[in-house]
DNA sequence: ACAAAAGTGTTACTTTTACACCCATGA
DNA sequence: TCATGGGTGTAAAAGTAACACTTTTGT
């Protein structure tokens, strides 16, 4: 079987290859029928999830480190990805987690083995453009699935918390940053862009004022185009003013002071 | 010397006590004569400054490590300190950086010491109030000193981007945090709280303006008391209305959406 | 023709900005 | 008594919030 083949060759080159006692963990979101979904892995006996993770080549950037995950996950290469929170309690369970899932592969290691040692673990979230992620086979898990986020299923470890707070800083964010690029489509309507940040706060926001605060910043050009197809009438398209929205995402909005 | 002696058992009892390739380094800033402060080691044999950094305990949690080298350099426990990034780049540099110092020192490493390996480092900030400060000895550095954010020294390695990330941090959180606990005594004037926001912040604000807006948050008390011994008019002595500042910590301010 | 989302403006209210005078104190 | 920072209010401007009707489209 591939992923036990896959798990024996890590195991014993991983002490060399990686950085010890450092991972990362990525939470991927992706926005799709105006829902906020996160990319999930099933553990390989149990019915849990994790977000996709993996450890640091000894001389790779940790950045890299999560840029690879991703690409290894979603095929998707230069996506919005941003470290947001270190998560360094020692934690016991991984120890007992990882004895059980490896006897259960028929694998023995050593008690000091580098996989049985304290993780420090790098949480990174990505925004994604749903449309274009092609879940690719990955051999350490049986099964990778997206998961709407108010929807969602037992995780393993603390993978749940770093979610949370992934999400949590995103929020934040909102207030000073833009959002949607590279989680829209290249075209989009505002509605679509609101419901974005209507799942993001969790809130209903009303369309008028919407609008004009979101075009207030400058980052949209209104499109000669409409959607089509739609049971109404049809909507304006947008995309984003690349440039004024990198702009902005350095500048930030909303000095407050 | 005992610096000496502090150094030789770091390296032969750290691998065994410590995390691999993680430390944590430390952005203590202070507040003192109206400006910002920020604490500095000097390194023991050049005339460039770092920052006050350690490693981990196998068993620490990252924040514990993080207050314990603040603790050990300014006897303060309890104090506001906060993660704010990871420098997760491969830093040659460091390499070379210890070779030499440790030649100096009259102590030859292995090639492939751990203290030669690459880490990845944890910033923290904290915020202290400086007059309760006491600078503690300390073995592994010759000197330590505040310096002010506006004439800084020259850094080892790239402690001043870390720094500089800590600076630009805090001043977005300022945009949604209360601040000023921690930094300024117990009894303080608006003009103190004042003078911390514009030195923060880099640029000034209007005086009744700033003082209609901090009150507008609800977090301060205003003393029937005075401060004296000013040369001018005596000004109202304030303090936190701590149970009101930890809440508006955790909600934050200034909502936006 | 109907149901449903899209487009659009105005008014009241709140927040922010800019600005100046008198007062209290120590030197 | 003088120099200096402290205390205080208001008016104009900007921004935010609340709200409703008409248009367009697919069915």
């Amino acid at each position: 079987m591939a992923m036990n083949e896959y798990i024996r060759q890590l195991l014993s080159s991983g002490e060399h290859d990686f950085l010890p006692s450092l991972s990362v963990d990525c939470v991927i979101l992706g926005f799709h029928e105006n829902q906020l979904k996160v990319l999930l892995l099933k553990h390989r006996y149990m019915d849990i999830w994790a977000l996709p993770g993996g450890f640091i080549y000894k001389d790779e950037p940790t950045d890299a480190a999560a840029m690879r995950v991703l690409r290894e996950r979603t095929g998707l290469n230069e996506i919005f990805l941003r470290q947001f929170y270190i998560f360094g309690e020692p934690e016991r369970s991984q120890r007992e987690f990882h004895i059980r899932d490896l006897e259960k592969d028929g694998i023995n290691v050593n008690d000091d083995h580098w996989i049985l040692q304290r993780f420090v673990t790098i949480g990174y979230y990505a925004l994604v453009e749903f449309s274009k992620v092609n879940l690719l086979p990955y051999t350490i898990a049986e099964k990778s699935m997206w998961w709407d986020i108010h929807d969602l299923p037992e995780f393993m470890l603390d993978h749940r918390k770093i979610l949370d707070k992934a999400i949590e800083t995103l929020r934040i964010q909102l207030n000073y940053q833009p959002i949607g690029y590279n989680l829209l489509p290249e075209k989009f309507t505002l509605t679509e862009l609101q419901n974005l940040y209507e799942t993001i706060l969790d809130k209903n926001l009303d369309r008028r004022n919407f609008q004009r605060k979101i075009i207030s910043y400058q980052i949209l050009r209104r499109l000669n185009e409409k959607k089509k197809g739609v049971p109404h009438k049809s909507p304006y398209l947008h995309s984003f003013d690349i440039e004024k929205y990198n702009d902005a995402l350095n500048k930030g909005f909303n000095a407050g002071w």
